[in-house]
DNA sequence: GACCAGGCACATC
DNA sequence: GATGTGCATGGT
């Protein structure tokens, strides 16, 4: 909740301004669908360009399949995701989600993915080290269901722009978005990529409002620092 | 050298 | 239920 007195953001509007800056995002930047989700665990608190470094090290060693993944050691595992910060918890993690696909799916991540949407989200947040925005991540991006990911770049620019007051829930930010488009897999694809477009280049920690395309919407406060957010 | 990055689990109150 | 903290690397 936590949304008394404060203005809603024009959420078809702000898309029209993004995608006419940015252009088409085609996301999520991986190969296959396991690629995007072990992606997803990695960027978890971790600049993209790291995450890629970690990447292109496990496609070296040719592990980027549940299987081949599922039996690296998390120790050795924990070495080669280095680049991509928290090493011993990611790799844990990956050992977590290879897990579910092996034991609960016969190693068949295609299996896996064709679960109802709501149900598919609901095991992967029981995965030790998949929350909110990594499951909704896996299913938009890897099952292609249209749910809303709500990341930290969102909060921002939305409470930013004085569209978002007290600290509403996860749902709460998700269903500003998701009242006001319709149920589109695509359109919550391209939403999120440039939103975060948005937040590597303008809306930042430290903010650079100066040709931001959501200007004629406000500035940022001088000052606005990410933790108050 | 401080701050930040496409979170999450866990402890504590 | 809300708040604080550890995890850890590489860029600015």
């Amino acid at each position: 909740m936590g949304q008394r007195g404060h203005v809603k953001p024009p959420v078809r509007a702000v898309y029209r301004a993004l995608h006419r800056h940015f252009g088409p995002q085609r996301w999520w930047p991986a190969r296959t669908r396991f690629e995007m989700m072990v992606g997803a665990i990695l960027t978890q608190n971790t600049a993209w360009t790291n995450v890629e470094r970690a990447i292109a090290e496990l496609r070296r060693r040719r592990v980027l399949t549940p299987r081949a993944l599922h039996d690296v050691p998390p120790a050795t595992l924990a070495g080669w995701i280095r680049p991509a910060g928290t090493p011993t918890v990611k790799a844990r993690r990956l050992r977590a989600f290879t897990t579910w696909v092996m034991e609960a799916h016969g190693g068949s991540l295609a299996r896996a993915l064709r679960a109802p949407a709501a149900e598919l989200r609901r095991a992967l947040l029981s995965i030790h080290g998949i929350g909110p925005e990594t499951a909704d991540c896996m299913v938009l991006y890897a099952a292609r269901r249209p749910v809303f990911v709500v990341d930290a770049y969102t909060r921002r620019f939305l409470h930013r722009h004085g569209w978002l007051a007290g600290a509403p829930s996860y749902d709460d930010v998700a269903a500003l978005f998701t009242r006001a488009l319709p149920a589109d897999a695509a359109l919550y694809n391209e939403y999120h990529a440039l939103i975060v477009a948005l937040g590597k280049s303008y809306c930042r920690a430290t903010p650079r409002c100066g040709e931001c395309p959501l200007g004629r919407w406000g500035r940022v406060e001088e000052g606005t620092r990410a933790r108050h957010e």
